[in-house]
DNA sequence: ATAAAAACTAAACGATCGTTCAACTTTACC
DNA sequence: GGTAAAGTTGAACGATCGTTTAGTTTTTAT
């Protein structure tokens, strides 16, 4: 019965999002999304094999069907990974000492770029789950969740700053989606120099956006 | 001697460009590059093998190696095409009848958002090379060409429309962002009615950005 | 200390990948 | 209309894909 390997391997996603997990597999686990990480930005999805993860990973072929039902489940796992990153990373950066909504919007356009410049890989995974996403809904549906949250913060700080619902709720899509695009120029140049430049760019944005409201 | 049959086959990537050409092999490289189109929109990149080409075409196997020299190769001359479809589609918009530049740049965003809405397939393969960007450098020179050409023309209306030369060119480079943003949520979600609300976001983005040289 | 559970290894599996090739058909040209 | 080039076909190739599996080691618990 290889079915019931699965309920054996408690390799599930959200262990090795919790990290709460000690156990030894737990590291095996992370490990290998680890790999994927690496190699993704490396080798692309295509070039990212079984047999490239267990060179980058040191591991044998099995531990993957071992711990993650599949390939295609190592993938979602390091995706939720990056994901989670990324949110821990944006909890951090809105929950700083408070300040005034403008300068918190400032804040998130620098932390935004920030993480752009330090984790060029997650970044990469970003890219390459989104260049997929008409083809696994999977990719589709864990991007969607992140923007909701993400304009809402935003568009709470427009309000914030002045701006009344409607404008703020159009100003958090706009300064989104240049986000976006921000991090696709970086994902493409990783040009160190282009960093002060966007980052210029974007708090003019800002500011813009804020002007009717001053 | 495989080799010569390289020198044999015509099939280059600037004749199913130009279109110039009316021979039978260029109408069957044409449909190659359909089917890659199509294919990655619907099976993502990894999906994309050549049965499934073939599948879609109608061809058979052989005809990839004789008419591209590999697989790759076709992919580079699908991302060609996208290329400069989206490349005659701006200059059909550029060249319109003249207006203020303001209004220039209004029709920029229409026509960008319209672009998305009317080629998903396209975007979808766009999308796709610059999720493999990092691993294929094929895709990262392509995409900088485009690039480049787009801001210039965009600082160029930002001149005309009062802004000095360096302010101009930041809001290019901001408008792109944006752009590209759109894109990608066109991308994950092909909602039409996000449509209206990008057009009149970014409407207010342009209107914003020249608010100073008013 | 010992038995059970979990973790791991590496060989082997069938499937499918992209490519090659010999044979065949169509097109172009004199 | 006949000859050569271009175009096309589908079977076959070796390589590599992701997965399975039997056997071994390590960890956990009594």
């Amino acid at each position: 019965m290889s079915r019931s390997k699965r309920a054996i391997a408690p390799g599930k996603t959200s262990d090795s999002l919790l990290a709460s997990d000690s156990s030894k597999g737990a590291e095996t686990r992370s490990r290998l999304v680890d790999a994927v990480i690496q190699s993704v930005a490396r080798n692309g999805l295509e070039g990212t094999t079984i047999t490239r993860l267990c060179e980058i990973s040191g591991l044998s072929r099995g531990l993957i069907s071992f711990h993650f039902d599949g390939k295609d489940q190592l993938l979602e796992a390091a995706l939720a990974r990056a994901i989670a990153h990324y949110e821990a990373s944006w909890d951090a950066c809105v929950a700083g000492p408070t300040r005034t909504d403008r300068e918190r919007l400032h804040l998130v356009i620098d932390h935004d770029l920030e993480f752009a410049a330090a984790e060029p890989d997650i970044l990469a995974l970003w890219w390459a789950a989104w260049g997929e996403a008409r083809a696994k809904d999977i990719y589709r549906a864990s991007s969607g969740a992140r923007d909701q949250r993400f304009v809402d913060d935003l568009a709470a700080m427009f309000r914030g700053a002045g701006l009344s619902s409607a404008p703020a709720r159009r100003a958090a899509s706009l300064l989104n989606a240049t986000l976006l695009g921000f991090w696709l120029q970086m994902h493409l140049e990783d040009d160190a120099g282009n960093l002060g430049r966007l980052r210029t760019a974007g708090h003019a944005l800002v500011d813009a956006l804020l002007a009717p409201a001053r």
